[in-house]
DNA sequence: GTAATTGCAAATACTTTGCCACGTA
DNA sequence: TACGTGGCAAAGTATTTGCAATTAC
């Protein structure tokens, strides 16, 4: 059985945040749409467009995240990162959402099987996935 | 046998890029680094510092991740994307380098027991993954 | 010699904050 | 009433581009 809206905002009044139709709008759509989306994306959708500022989104996803009823995704850091390709290797990543130190999982990744079938299934071409671990390292615990 | 800065070169070479000071140092830094690493970093790293502007290196990345010998990480906009968090449910992506297209994938994901080793092993709390996969779609190819 | 590459500076884009008004509990 | 929340506008940070000068081939 699905989660429902009403269970979320509850979760979130659970946290402390406050019942507003900004909070409740920004929920829904959130829960509505099946992948993940962008502040600008979210602050201009319908159910937001005409009832909140972009600003009012933000901190409202901020005040989320922290709460982890939203998830920010990505390399936490507001840059963009660059690996080197190697031929032949291929590296995961586990990263500190504390610090952000980043580094390199040693044990084999396990995704090339479920990737094989996804080639087969989705007609995509150039294939490649990316997997990172996040969590509070020990230093940050 | 690891590759070499040689060989990385000699890549760039036979997608038809020069061979500069720039690319050079850069390519150093790169496979030096047991991390990926932001354009900032790049920029002011130690070989790269005096030898060249921060959009030279932009650039250089940019050529790079064309030529499929760099690859820039996470979800290829240059936005965050945020997603709820629904307890007990988990989603990784297969997401169109072309269009940008994102849809969640629907087989099983095969990561919970690297996850669990992880978390054995390195003493990290609240862990978790985000799985991508990329490729060209078929409408794009 | 010719086309790719670079530096510098300016323009964009996205994110984040300040401050005061407002609404929820 | 008190404190979390919201709007608006401005500031901050990262990315990207224009153009003339330079360099690799």
């Amino acid at each position: 059985m699905p989660t429902t809206l009403t269970e979320t905002i509850e979760r979130c009044r659970a946290s402390g945040l406050r019942r507003t139709k900004a909070l409740e709008e920004l929920l829904a759509t959130l829960m509505q749409s099946p992948r993940p989306m962008t502040l600008a994306e979210l602050a201009s959708s319908p159910r937001l467009r005409d009832q909140c500022d972009k600003a009012t989104v933000f901190r409202l996803l901020q005040r989320l995240a922290e709460k982890g009823i939203v998830r920010r995704l990505g390399l936490h850091e507001r840059a963009a990162y660059f690996t080197l390709l190697l031929p032949g290797s291929h590296q995961d990543y586990l990263i500190c959402t504390g610090c952000g130190t980043i580094e390199s999982v040693k044990a084999p990744c396990p995704v090339h099987e479920l990737e094989d079938e996804i080639r087969r299934k989705s007609g995509f071409r150039n294939l490649y996935h990316e997997l990172e671990f996040f969590g509070t390292c020990p230093a940050c615990a």
